[in-house]
DNA sequence: TATTGTTATACTCTATAACTATA
DNA sequence: TATAGTTATAGAGTATAACAATA
């Protein structure tokens, strides 16, 4: 006979409580660094997205930051006013714009980096270099487990 | 036809980033398991928190889970109207009011559990075991570096 | 007919200040 | 004076549908 209270996992050891606990102290932490630059996590994503290699359309940008569609429009609005991306429409589909980052963005991104990082470091700096080569692996997993990326 | 390279951003490599993506996927996942119990994310961790040993008051409860005070009003007067927790005022200190799930409380969060270790079980599925540990670990190092949890 | 970017809208989440009752 | 809970409110984030231009 069993009385006892069946044995319930505790949030704290819940991988997603804990994943959004710790999205909670990052992102407040990045915009705390960004503040400075006139940018947020998101227009700072969007804007690090432009400053990329191979740019995206804004559909591309929207799905890889989990956003929709309709959310990245005022965002690349503002980045835009202030001449840190500009919109490209693509020649063989004129649908399609492509996010380019202005030499204005990429220099604005070169210092909002550094603050980022800054600002990230306080946040993990109880992991080794080893560690968080590893976490980053798992989240890796995790984030991008249905993509081809 | 594609017209886009795969995105292969420096972005990827960011642990703010990932963990803020996890996070939209995880969490995501998480509130299509617990809609059939009119539960969210949110009112779940509240639920789970009342069901554990040492309950907390509304206070704690708010900082545990990153929350303003002011927000986790309304979360309780929604579990409290379906008579899933109750506001246990202090007797040693009548302004703190200690939070305490009814047994109703317990049976619904038994079975929220159910479908939300489903719907997750999705999301960590191409974790071993062993991972998921270590990541839990890692999580925690990051989520509760300042307290003395 | 389907897709990209866009607009409009509504809803949820987050942050702040001020109030009440207790200490 | 300080703290726990509460209220009110504004701003940020999220989700949905519909539209014009283009494929």
């Amino acid at each position: 006979m069993n009385h006892a209270p069946t044995p319930r996992p505790a949030l704290i050891d819940d991988l997603s409580f804990l994943i959004a606990r710790a999205r909670s102290i990052t992102s407040g932490a990045a915009n705390r660094g960004l503040d400075q630059f006139g940018l947020k996590v998101r227009s700072y994503s969007v804007l690090a997205l432009a400053c990329e290699e191979s740019t995206l359309t804004q559909r591309e940008t929207a799905a890889f930051l989990c956003l929709d569609p309709s959310q990245i429009v005022s965002i690349i609005d503002d980045l835009e006013s202030r001449d840190l991306v500009a919109r490209v429409p693509s020649h063989e589909d004129r649908r399609r714009k492509v996010l380019r980052a202005t030499e204005a963005g990429r220099a604005l991104f070169n210092e909002a980096q550094k603050a980022a990082a800054k600002a990230e470091e306080e946040v993990f700096s109880h992991l080794a270099a080893d560690e968080r080569e590893h976490l980053l692996a798992l989240l890796k997993n995790i984030a991008f487990r249905d993509s081809s990326i």
